[in-house]
This record gives structure tokens, C-alpha cells and sequence, in this order.
DNA sequence: ATGAAAGCGCTAACAG
DNA sequence: CTGTTAGCGCTTTCAT
């Protein structure tokens, strides 16, 4: 004989074994108050001999809601984001809650499709992890069809939970200016959203000034390739490194940059931090490794996540459909600037 | 006015404008044949006018199961995980599936509850990237309820895809043999699970008796402490490097391991590959930074999450509750050696 | 304080 | 080929 699995016992039988209605269960099961105690006692036996687990599908189906977040991660490849789902995971499965992600890898369409997918799948709420504003499709998608939370990014369309992008942009340069840096360049990669990005130049241009300092346009470079954009135009990445003007020290956007930087400074014959100091944004685990060493300015994950998460309960649960929401609130978080072995003095020149 | 969002359309209103019935829709959203090409072309425009779109809480309500999988996951912030986490999803997308994902940090309680929500939330299938036999407790919760599948590592209660371990261990061990060296250890870290582990050491072992060498006890190792268990005694990790039997290579069952190794070693002022060279086991991308730089076994990720997800669906699409399956299958993939700069000859003696 | 009954939107027999 | 009908398991009025 196989080991049968009998279906799983429904509310019905629970019902029937305690003698009473299925309200009355379900009046039990939910918790609500003005079920008389002898009778809720009753009922709880009756759940416990059979094993009964109430069904959530039927609940799902009978809400019109799951307690599922959607989770819209920029590419879990990058370890910036791994960890960031990760910790959303845990945090909402503490207010109970389960997360499913997508993983859009900087694509529009597949931004598109996921948040499709999740609507369809009817989540209680969407984080998102990452978000390239050119796609309004998204935005248009979600309008009032569920509720939103940004973590880790700004946008002005839902609630957002970021750190102090132009804050961490100053104190990223100010560490370098401390040092005696003049010639410091800032250079991004298409890995941070365009706002990130803006911000943390701005913050990079403020300090510049502080200090009097010539503040330089962005550098764009898409790491893997040798060629970067400047201002209007393409240079080669080793001409930007070794120019007349050449910077001192860079500050790039993020870690993963840094890093790619780093490793193409390595190549080039060039050393980190005695000829040029690198800095970095994010502190993934990976700038920690001593053969790395990236100084950096560091995100405070966990609080984003908690922080990012409650809010989205929060939303969730004073949430009606085609009722007016609360406006948008952005909740800020400080940086912290962690020294490590990848910034040092200026070469004497 | 609010631009109000007025419900989706139900199945029943696609009929009534159609002037079918339900059924004929639902048989025709289905693809179901046996609807006349007239019909079927009327209730096309209908959904199309409607924007209708079919109601996944309640189709899975009354299949009483969802299209999507539950993925346990070992730890995201392992990019070896992270990696086979996005492959996963990917591929499950590319089926038709989304992917619920459970970070279970090693802990067997977390695992434990992680796939009772799964099964709770109904998940068509169960993916593991991570277990530890310890607990029998999820096998028993799993037992005829969801199919599963292992992927990159074996249980034989389930279908595994994963690679050949021993091969690995044996083209690990090869490679320092070539090299010249005779003096070799393996040494493993937690985060390997204890059947990939003892497959790797028995490789090891293999390659180091064909070769006329001296097979050594595995070292086990917590990256963080300086302590190492090995054979049935604990002992300082600098002494085993150290020791006047000290290995002149170090094979690590995996790669997070073997640059934790490589930053210890770097720390106490011996050069990695010249007093002692390394080989890990994953191919984490990782390894490949010119930082890092470390010979390595590769798995190949996309071919396990492939494998895996397909072999999924397939038990899925042939499941019923109570019916006799298919005895567990296990698949192999070639792993393929990859070499960097963490391994050359030996020290001369 | 409890029960009866009406759905939620869809699928799947079964009849015609 | 198409329509009728009976659920799926639970929540939620509305009576009692």
C-alpha cells in the first residue's frame, strides 16, 4: 500500500467535528472577537485533531489579495542587489509576508512583463530594487493597482526609502579633498539610476566648491569596455587616466564600478592608491576583501530594507482600491564613509 | 474626480458580449479545441474590447495549484547562490513559472518554515539550491506533496542535477599534481553540502592514489576563525599551513572558501601561488577578478538551472496527488577545469 | 453569539 | 460544437 495523503481537512469538517457553522470557524481562525470562549475552545480542538490548515488559496481568491511581495531586482548578479533581496526577503517574511522576484536585468520590456506577471499573480505590493525611469509603461501599469515602495532609489511617483545620495557624494569627496586630492574626477556606470547618479555628482560638484576645487563633468563608462563619454564625447579610458589633467582620485558611483575600475588601473600599469585613489558607493561585502579594499561610502542595507518594508505594510494596509492614497513619502537614510586601503595621498607630482 | 479604476472584467462579461457562454470563453483562453473558428474568433474581440484578462487567484483556486515555483536558496549573499538564483528564475520565467525564493542562511528551523509557507502558498514545484540532510523534517513535509528537484547538489529522495563532484575533485587534484606538486590537502568550509563535500575529498583522494601520494584528511574550516577541525582534532589554521608536513597546495571544496583562504594566507605573509597555491571549486564570477585570480573547477550554472527547471516541469506536468511517480533521476554535468593565478609549481624545497 | 446563504471567477463534467 | 451546472474553500453580510 502507498502511503496515502488524504486531502487536507477543510473548513467544512472542522466545522462539523466541533458541532458548529463554518462562520463560526472562521470566525475563530481569523481571531475576531464575539465568539463565546467555551465555543472557540470547541473549535480549536476540532483544528488541532484534524491538522487543519485554512487554505490559502481559497483565501487568496476570496480577498482578491495575496501576502506576496513582488520584488523588481536590477540584477542579482550584482551583489548589491543580491543582498538587498535577501534582506527584503527576511524582513517581510517577518510581518509575514513572501517574496517573489524578478529579476529585470536593466531591461525595459522585462521590467514590463515582470510587473505583468506580478499584477496578474495579484501581489499585495511591489519593491523595487531598481528602476530606469525612461519606461512610463511601468508606471502607467501600477497607478493605483497596487501599492509601491523604492528602496534603495528615488522616485517621486511612490514612497521611496534611499540614502543621502548627494551627502554620500560630498563626504566620498571630502575624504579624498582631506587627503589632498585637487584633481578628482567622478565617474558613473549605467549600474546606478540616472537620479542616483545626478545626486551623487551634485554632492561630488558641492564639495568641489567648498574646497574651490575644479569640479569635472561625469565620466561615463560602461564597464568591459575601453571607451568612456565626457561631457559630449568619446576618449579612450586609459587617455582619461593619463591626460595632462590627469584626476588623482576618482570617485565612482559604485562599488561594482570601482572595482572594474580598479582592476582596469591594475592592468594599465598604474597603482591603487599610490598613483590614483579610487572610492567607491555602496560597501557591497565584496569591497571588504582585503585584496580589494575599497574605500567606500556605505549604504546601510538593513535599515533600507526594514525601513522600506514597513512602509509597504503600512501602505498594504490602509490600502482600498479607488481610494485616495496618502502622498508619496521619501524617507531618507544617512551614509557612512568606511576608509579602506583604495584611497591614500595624492602622488607628489 | 479620481480617474477612477473601474474592476477588471470577469469571464462572465467576455461571454455576455460575445453572446457565448462561459464555458466557450474559458474553452477558448484555454486553447482548448473544439470551438468552432467563428466563435472562437467572436470571443477574441470580446476579451480584446473587454481587456480582459483571465483571473489568476481563481484559476489557481480551482486547480488548487499556482504556477510557481518555491526556490530554497542557501544564502543570496553567496554569489554562488545569487548566481543560480537568477538563473533559476530566468528559466522558470522562460516556462512560464515565477519564482518564490527562501533564503534559509544554513539554519534547518528557517528551512523548516520556509517550506511550509511554500507548500501553504500552493507552489506547483520546489527547487533546492541548498540542504542539509540534517533535517528529515522537510523531507517528510515534502513526501508526495510537490515535486522537487536539486539543483547543484544530490539527495537521492528527489531528482538532482548537479555536477559530477568527484570528476571535479579528481581535475582539482590532477591539476597540482601536474604541476609538480606532491604535498596536498583538501579543505572544506560550511557552506559545501556534506554529500558534494565528501564526493570532492573522495576525488581528491583518487587522483592523489593514482598518483602514489599521500591522501590527506580533510581540513574543516568556518572562514572567520583561525581554528580548523581535522581528523577528529581541532588545531590552529596558521599550523597547519605551517607545520613542517605543510601542504605546498590546498585544494577548497569551493570558492567563497578558497578566498577566504587566500585572504588569510596574504595576512600571515605567504604568497599565493609561489609558498602555496590554491584551487577552488564553483567559479563564482568572483574568482575571476584579476584581483582574485583563482583556479578554479567551474560548474556550469545555466546548464544546471536549465537541466533542473526543465526536469521540473516535466514532474509537474505528470503529477497527481497519490499517484506512483517516477523514481528520482539523477543528472550529471561535466564541470570543466579553469585555470588562473592562484596555482603554479611548487616552492623549491 | 451563532448560523444560513450568497458569492469570489474559473474549470470541468455532462447534456444537449 | 456549445450551454448548463456544480463545485473549489473561504469570507461576509444578514438573520436569528
Amino acid at each position: 500500500m502507498t502511503p496515502r495523503i488524504r486531502k487536507p481537512p477543510t473548513i467544512f469538517e472542522v466545522a462539523a467535528l466541533a458541532g458548529v457553522s463554518k462562520s463560526t470557524v472562521s470566525n475563530v481562525i481569523r481571531d475576531v472577537d464575539g465568539v463565546a470562549p467555551s465555543t472557540r475552545e470547541r473549535v480549536q480542538v476540532a483544528i488541532e485533531r484534524l491538522g487543519y490548515r485554512p487554505n490559502a488559496l481559497a483565501r487568496q481568491f476570496v480577498a482578491q489579495r495575496t501576502t506576496t511581495f513582488g520584488v523588481l531586482v536590477g540584477d542579482l548578479d550584482n551583489p548589491f542587489y543580491a543582498e538587498m533581496a535577501k534582506l527584503i526577503e527576511r524582513w517581510a517574511f517577518h510581518h509575514g509576508y513572501t517574496a517573489m522576484f524578478c529579476n529585470i536585468e536593466g531591461d525595459d520590456d522585462l521590467a514590463v512583463s515582470g510587473v505583468e506577471a506580478l499584477l496578474e499573480q495579484h501581489v499585495a505590493g511591489v519593491v523595487f530594487l531598481a528602476f530606469f525611469g525612461r519606461s512610463p509603461a511601468v508606471e502607467e501599469l501600477l497607478r493605483q493597482r497596487a501599492p509601491i515602495v523604492f528602496v534603495g532609489l528615488r522616485e517621486d511617483w511612490g514612497d521611496s526609502v534611499a540614502v543621502g545620495d548627494a551627502d554620500g557624494g560630498r563626504l566620498a569627496t571630502e575624504h579624498l579633498i582631506e587627503l589632498g586630492h585637487r584633481e578628482i574626477a567622478y565617474l558613473t556606470t549605467p549600474a546606478v539610476e540616472p537620479r542616483a547618479d545626478r545626486a551623487r555628482h551634485a554632492g561630488y560638484r558641492a564639495a568641489m566648491r567648498r574646497a574651490r576645487l575644479a569640479a569635472r563633468p561625469a565620466i561615463r563608462w560602461a564597464p568591459g569596455t575601453e571607451e568612456v563619454r565626457l561631457g559630449g564625447r568619446r576618449a579612450a579610458l586609459t587617455d582619461v587616466l593619463v591626460d595632462t589633467d590627469r584626476p588623482t582620485a576618482v570617485f565612482v558611483s559604485n562599488d561594482l564600478g570601482a572595482i572594474a575600475l580598479q582592476e582596469f588601473i591594475d592592468l594599465h600599469g598604474l597603482r591603487v592608491p599610490e598613483d590614483v585613489s579610487l572610492i567607491g558607493f555602496d560597501n557591497v561585502s565584496l569591497a571588504g576583501l582585503a585584496r580589494i579594499s575599497l574605500t567606500t561610502v556605505a549604504q546601510p542595507l538593513d535599515e533600507l530594507a526594514r525601513l522600506g518594508v514597513a512602509r509597504l505594510v503600512e501602505r498594504i494596509e490602509r490600502w482600498e482600491p479607488n481610494r485616495r492614497q496618502d502622498p508619496p513619502r521619501a524617507i531618507t537614510v544617512p551614509v557612512e564613509l568606511v576608509v579602506r586601503g583604495s584611497t591614500g595621498p595624492p602622488p607628489r607630482s
